[in-house]
RNA sequence: GCCCGAGUGGCGGAAUGGUAGACGCGAUGGACUCAAAAUCCAUUGUCCCUUAAAGACGUGUGGGUUCGAUUCCCACCUCGGGCACCA
């Protein structure tokens, strides 16, 4: 019988969900262990082949740990909330559940035929109300909830009305928005408006201004993490920056908290470095200068890092949105400064950025008193300071910073070195080290203690205070757009006073169409009746890190309808203890998932504060991309080998459109609408494409499909290749080179069972030579899976079965653990071969076998002799030779004295089981 | 610009201070076969050489530590990723 495995791999497949095999059920009695993968966003180019290469690491550790003994949790979901399905229902019609439905139900397919060993009962789907629902209850908790600075954590909003009620705003130290203090008498006077404007102010889920992301392409706001070098991740929209009434989640005040814990957690360095660089905490203080227009005098606050270069401050900068623009442009400048203003405010952000390093600027008019000098020196505005960060005003040193040297130069502005022996006529001297000078009493001092010296003097003469700042914001919660959570939200007096709406779920309604209505509002305008009690719902919907922010609690008790997840559910199954994913949601999902646990451990809902304990991050598999190029502001494309002729755009072309890089025209016509008219420029007749090896992603149309290698090869085979192909970690580009000696493999390993028809499989007793290449596999094995080596196990197994079929071992005690320990990888053709040797029940539940020690109890190992590091030959000595007597004994053979005649030996460093190197002269 | 990570045969990669190139692919030669497929065996870093023996060189570059460095340290080069006016 050949190995058929089209038929075993639907057999077994079939059976395990029969059977529910791999059917999680919290059992106190034995160890819990909780396996996830990043579940997948449904998109209509089907699951790619870069997709299994994680899920096919976690199934492996998965099914490793079962056989090691412990309950594991492994669940699958989807993502089913997102902007792909919505803009297709744009442009189609069809109702985004239905594409989203069918895309979930072609991921299935998917899956499935890979073997995975998912507990289905537990499957979640972000966009179905019984899931949303708890989405909904979490935003709901947030609006009941602020930060208390003090004890470091989250506390009912009541708590904080009691505390007003005692003792005003001075009450609470509390995360918040700006808050004119108030008394205990004057919050109790305030009317329901004004005290439910003030709480707004401290809510963890609340409404307010500020500055977003506008994607006027997708009609909606984006958080920072989905726009990319200023164009939407999604689309590749341009986005614009503009002030708008959003509801925003405060994980602002989880930066500490975000911080620190960090460092318990068994993530990569760099997935860590990244955390704390988006998180960009940054130790200062803030100093108040006095400003003066002519007229009036203010006080006006602005953040550094750099105190002790105080001395150094030639000018003062504004960021152009600053309030403080207004109050200090002199009435002789308002014409220049509003020409610029106007300049910066037509500007998008990818602008912006592209022109990071042209300096503009323009002076105010007014002058700022350094309050340690007395020196008057000019305020300018320029958008190289950010309104959003700090104070929104920089002191600027040009002597000791690059940004402020290049204005300084830029307009000619004075640059003072405040640092002994740099040199600044040609360059900013920025590090933190040196002696000082020109600066008072900090004269003489190291940077480093200047810094310290400098910040004590500010606080003791009350000029300023020590201040941390971090870059983290605030993540904006709203978007415009219809297939999202909606917001259990109503406006009771128009869209003053928002409300919770408690009958969870509040289900998303139907609209005829899914565009932004004709006066420009959200999609859910559309609604007929989208109304609580007569007055107005949300019209917004939470953005896509709404509904996976908290899925892996729900995985824990996916069928509650009284929680989010039982106490007791999440006491035994507690967090996440393997999270398999991609970086590309360090900043996003990686944070906000925190954030949420964070938050819901707060009050008491979880058990756990941090929700992954160990995290491992699949490298991309990449894809090779083909490109089209557009002449920019033109529906017609030029070939390849045409374009320099032309201004092009580069545009990525689906590669199922593209053969041998020429493209099908009629189907590219097909592809999209916008094409259906598109004219071509040819050469010889065809249109060649470009071509690049990137990221394989839907949005690259450059997705390589797993069916076809299942269909050709075989899904063990996959399992076996994508792991045999590198380092999970590590990105590569896919190539199905190598693949066949895979199959090759698991042909070599069935023939150990089958010779032709006949099972050959004997009872005898197995030799020592046998056991010692199965107990070799065993803790190779082991080693390897535990330090996620798949790679280095693959080739274990080729040489332990290259090893069998060379002593032509068919040996029922050998083959029967040796099919265990294959079947984390393989496990189909693992099954078939566990019944053929008569167990009736999965190989899942057998055990993983013991590693005896065997092998390594042999009497005698090999010893590479080098003479000063050049290794000549190898001697087999016996184990239990000492140190010294191995020397001697190395030393008196023949083949010994050929390297030292003539020499004489100065050392014999011995290193048991390895080497006996000889240093000689 | 700043912060990470990586550079090893024709290719994917192995080796975390101790015989560099495991394992696989590809290639070449051979066995079986009328033939093919499949399978099996041998060779396969470079140089010197008819071949072999023996040797020399060899893990991006240059230095260092060490009896011994792909591995540790310093500097540089190249590639990949992240952040990008965060004061």
């Amino acid at each position: 019988m050949d190995y058929d495995f089209t038929s075993i791999e639907r057999k077994w497949q079939a059976w395990w969900a029969e059977n529910k095999t791999y059917k999680a059920v919290e059992d106190p009695s034995r160890p819990k262990y909780y396996v996830l993968d990043m579940f997948p966003y449904p998109s209509g180019a089907g699951l790619h082949v870069g997709h299994p290469l994680g899920y096919i690491a976690s199934d492996i550790y998965s099914r490793y740990k079962r056989l090691k003994g412990f309950n594991v949790l492994h669940p699958m979901g989807y993502d089913a909330f997102g902007l792909p399905a919505e803009q297709y229902a744009i442009q189609t019609g069809q109702h985004p559940e239905k594409t989203t439905n069918e895309n979930i139900a072609r991921y299935r397919r998917q899956l499935d035929r890979i073997g995975f060993s998912f507990d289905w009962d537990r499957e979640v789907r972000t966009c179905d109300p019984a899931y949303y629902k708890w989405t909904q209850w979490a935003f709901l908790k947030m609006f009941d909830s602020w930060f208390d600075n003090a004890l470091g954590k989250a506390r009912p909003i009541s708590e904080l009305e009691d505390a007003f009620e005692r003792g005003g705003s001075g009450a609470v130290d509390a995360a918040c928005g700006e808050v004119e203090p108030f008394s205990a008498d004057e919050w109790k006077a305030k009317g329901p408006k004004e005290k439910s404007d003030t709480l707004m102010q401290y809510r963890i889920a609340y409404q307010g201004e500020t500055s977003v992301n506008w994607c006027e392409g997708l009609g909606t706001v984006l958080a920072n993490d989905e726009v990319k070098d200023g164009l939407s991740v999604r689309g590749g929209f341009p986005v614009i920056q503009k002030k708008m009434t959003q509801w925003q989640l405060r994980v602002s005040a989880y930066a500490q908290r975000l911080l620190d814990s960090l460092d318990g957690l068994d993530w990569s360095d760099s997935l860590k470095e990244m955390q704390r660089n988006w998180i960009g905490k940054s130790e200062g203080c803030e100093v108040v200068f006095k400003v003066t227009d002519g007229v009036d005098t203010y006080d006006m606050t602005i953040f550094t890092t750099r105190v002790d270069t105080i001395f150094g401050v030639t000018f003062m900068v504004l960021a152009p949105e600053s309030e403080w623009v207004e109050k200090l442009t002199t009435p002789d400048r308002k014409e220049e400064v509003e020409s610029y203003l106007s300049y910066v405010k037509k500007k998008t952000e990818r602008e912006r950025m592209a022109e990071t390093r042209t300096v503009t600027g323009v002076f105010s008019g007014s002058y700022a008193e350094n309050p340690l000098t007395g020196e008057k020196v000019p305020v300018w505005i320029s958008e190289y300071v950010l309104s959003g960060y700090g104070t929104g005003a920089i002191m600027a040193v040009p002597a000791h910073d690059s940004r402020d040297y290049a204005f300084a130069r830029r307009f000619d502005l004075p640059v003072v070195s405040i640092i002994e022996g740099c040199d600044v006529s040609e360059h900013s001297f920025d590090a933190k080290e040196g002696r000082m000078c020109n600066s008072g009493f900090l004269d003489g001092m190291d940077v480093k203690q200047a810094i310290e010296a400098a910040k004590d003097y500010v606080e003791e003469k009350g000029l300023g205070r020590r201040k941390v700042n971090y870059r983290l914001r605030d993540a904006i919660f709203s978007r415009q757009r219809y297939w999202g959570e909606p917001f259990p939200i109503y406006y009771k007096d128009g869209t003053a006073t928002p409300l919770p709406f408690e009958e969870l779920p509040l289900e998303l309604p139907e609209i005829g169409e899914f565009k932004p209505s004709e006066k420009g509002e959200p999609p859910l305008a559309r609604a007929k009746d989208w109304t609580y009690d007569g007055w107005p719902l949300e019209k917004s919907t939470m953005p896509g890190f709404a509904g996976s922010s908290a899925y892996y609690l729900r995985y824990m008790d996916p069928h509650n309808d009284n929680a989010l997840v039982s106490p007791e559910a999440n006491a035994y199954w507690r967090s996440v203890d393997l999270y398999v994913g991609g970086t590309e949601h360090a900043t996003g999902h990686l944070i906000y998932s925190r954030f949420w646990n964070k938050f819901l451990f707060d009050l008491g809902y979880v058990c756990e504060e941090e929700p992954f304990r160990k995290l491992v991050n699949q490298g991309m598999i990449q894809g090779r991309s083909n490109f089209v190029y557009r002449i920019v502001g033109t529906n017609t494309f030029v070939s390849l080998g045409l374009k320099d002729a032309y201004d092009t755009t580069e545009i990525h072309v689906d590669i199922n459109l593209v053969y041998n890089d020429r493209l099908d025209i009629a189907a590219f016509k097909a592809w999209r609408p916008e094409y259906a008219d598109a004219e071509f420029i040819l050469e010889n007749g065809e249109y060649v494409c470009g071509w690049a090896v990137e990221k394989m992603s839907k949005s690259m149309f450059n997705v390589v499909n797993p069916d076809n290698v299942c269909d050709t090869y075989g899904a063990d085979t996959l399992r076996l290749y994508e792991m045999f192909l590198g380092p999970v970690e590590q990105s590569k580009p896919w190539d199905t080179k190598g693949i066949d000696g895979i199959s090759r493999f698991l042909r070599k390993f069935w023939r150990l069972f089958y010779d032709r028809d006949n099972l050959i499989v004997e009872d005898a007793a197995p030799s020592p030579a046998e056991l010692k290449s199965l107990h070799k596999l065993i803790a190779k094995e082991q080693e390897d899976i535990e330090n996620f080596s798949f790679n280095t196990t693959v080739s274990a197994f080729m040489i332990a079965i290259g090893e069998l079929t060379d002593l032509g071992c068919h040996k029922k005690a050998v083959l029967e653990p040796l099919t265990i320990l294959i079947s984390p990888f393989a496990p189909h053709i693992a099954e078939e071969l566990w019944h053929v040797l008569g167990n009736t029940e999965s190989v899942t539940c057998a055990r993983f076998p013991e590693y005896d020690g065997r092998f390594t109890a042999e009497d005698s190992c090999t010893y590479a002799v080098s003479f000063n590091g050049k290794t000549r030959f190898t001697v087999d000595l016996p184990k239990s030779m000492g140190r010294e007597e191995a020397a001697s004994h190395v030393l008196s053979l023949d083949k010994a004295k050929k390297y030292t005649d003539g020499h004489e030996v100065l050392k014999v460093i011995v290193v048991p089981g390895k080497i006996v190197n000889i240093v000689i002269r």
